[in-house]
DNA sequence: CATGGGTACATTGTTACACAATTTGCGCGA
DNA sequence: TCGCGCAAATTGTGTAACAATGTACCCATG
C-alpha cells in the first residue's frame, strides 16, 4: 500500500476497526439485543485474536451497547422504560445547559455563526428523511442535537453528549414510528426557534415527547 | 480462605487491582503529572502481564487519569486551566440539573430523607478536616457533591458525576490551599442551606470558586 | 560545523496458544 | 422428583513472540 504522510494518523487500530463493524451490527438490528458475543466465534468472525477483540468489547461497552457478565460474556444491551428516562434526564441536563450557555451569551437572538452549523445539520436531516432507512434517519437526527449541544463550545458537555449517540441510537432502532418525510427536519427547525428564546424545559419537553414515542412503540410491540 | 458464597460479587479482577493501586499512587501524589507509565515495567512491578497492565491502564484513561500516545504508552494527565474549565462546566450542568430537580419535586426545603445523606457527607468532610491528609480532605469533599447529586436519584447524572471524581482529585491535589480545619464542612453546610431556596448559578458560583483557588495556586506554583 | 537522512532502539499493538477461574446445566442416584 | 456432583462452555489471564510506530542518534556530506 502506499507509505502513510507523516501527517496522517496512524491507521485505525485493529479494535476499533472491530468495534465499528460491530457497533454497526447491533444499531443496523443485525445482532439484536440480548444476543450474546462470543469472543472466540468474533475472534474467528474478524480475523483477529482474542484479546483484541476483548479490547473491541470493552469500547462498546463503553458506549453501553454492550453488557458484561463476568464468566458469561458480553450482550447485546436492552434497556428498561425507566433506564431510558435516567437516559434522557442525562441528556436533558446536558442540552438545556448548552441552551442555558447560548442564552448567557447571546440572548433571546443567536447569531448566524451560532445558528448556521444547527441549521446545517438540520438540511441533513431532511435529506436523510428523503430516502434514507431509518438508522440514517436517527443518526442525522442525533447529528442535530449533537450540534446544539456543541454549539457553546464546552467541550466536555459535548463529549458526555456525543459517547451517549450509540446508545440513543440503539434505543430509537426499536422505535418504528412513521413520520412523513421532512417532519423530523420541520420539527427540529421549530424547536430551534423556540428555544432561542424559550429555556430548559423546552429541551425536556422535546425529550419526553421522543420517550413517549419509545414507550408507545415497546406498548405497541406486546 | 473461605469459600465464596454465591451471593458476593466475584473476586475483584486483577485489572481493577491494578487500576486501584495505580489510581492512589497517582491521587496521592507518588507519581506526578507527566509522568510515563511503561507497560513493562508496571507488569513487573505488579506481578501481573502486559495484558492484564493495558487492561487497566485503560480504565485510568476513561477516567482520565492518565492519557495514552500512541506507540508511545501513556503518562499520568495534566490539564490546562481551560481543560479545567470545560470540566467544571460539564460538573456544573450535573449538579444543577440536580438541584433543579430536587426544586422540581421539594420547593425550598428539602425533607430530611433529601438532606440527611448529604448531611451524613458533609459531616465525614468535617472528620477528614480533622486529622486526614489533603487527600481524605478532598475525597471527603467530593462525597459531598456526590451525595448531592445521587439526591434526586437520577442515575445516569450521578453516574456521569462520578466518573469525573479521579479527574477532579488528580486536579485538587496539586492545590495546597490551606483551609483552617471544620471551615470546608462549614461551607458545605452554607452552600446546602443556600441552594435550597437558590438555583443553578450558586453551583456555578462555588465549582468557579474552586477554579480560582486552582488557578491561583497554580500562579503561586510558578 | 551544521543539516539531513537512515537506522536502530524503545515501546506499544497484536498474535497464538494455553491454562486458570467461574457459572450453569445436565445426568445420575437416592 | 430432587439434589448433588461433575463436565462443559466461556471468560480471565498468562507467556512469549513478533509487528508496527515514533523518536533519537549517528554518520556523511556540503
Amino acid at each position: 500500500m502506499c507509505p502513510r504522510r507523516r501527517e496522517s494518523p496512524t491507521r485505525q487500530k485493529a479494535p476499533d476497526q472491530i468495534a465499528d463493524r460491530l457497533r454497526e451490527q447491533i444499531l443496523g438490528g443485525v445482532v439484536e439485543a440480548g444476543t450474546p458475543l462470543r469472543e472466540e466465534e468474533l475472534a474467528r468472525e474478524h480475523a483477529h485474536s482474542r484479546h483484541t477483540v476483548r479490547t473491541a468489547l470493552a469500547k462498546l461497552a463503553a458506549e453501553r451497547l454492550v453488557q458484561f457478565v463476568p464468566y458469561r460474556g458480553a450482550r447485546v444491551s436492552a434497556l428498561s422504560i425507566a433506564e431510558i428516562e435516567d437516559l434522557q434526564a442525562l441528556r436533558g441536563a446536558l442540552e438545556s445547559e448548552a441552551v442555558r450557555l447560548l442564552h448567557e451569551r447571546h440572548g433571546a437572538r443567536w447569531p448566524d455563526t451560532v445558528l448556521a452549523p444547527i441549521e446545517a445539520s438540520i438540511a441533513g436531516l431532511e435529506a436523510a428523511e428523503h430516502g434514507g432507512d431509518w438508522l440514517t434517519i436517527t443518526r442525522a437526527h442525533a447529528a442535530v442535537h449533537t450540534a446544539l449541544v456543541a454549539a457553546p463550545g464546552s467541550a466536555r458537555i459535548s463529549e458526555v453528549h456525543e459517547g451517549l449517540t450509540s446508545e440513543t441510537l440503539l434505543l430509537l432502532h426499536g422505535v418504528r414510528t412513521h413520520y412523513p418525510a421532512g417532519s423530523l427536519a420541520a420539527e427540529h427547525r421549530e424547536y430551534l426557534r423556540e428555544i432561542q428564546s424559550g429555556g430548559g424545559s423546552l429541551v425536556r419537553e422535546h425529550l419526553a415527547h421522543t420517550t413517549e414515542l419509545i414507550r408507545a412503540s415497546r406498548n405497541d410491540a406486546r
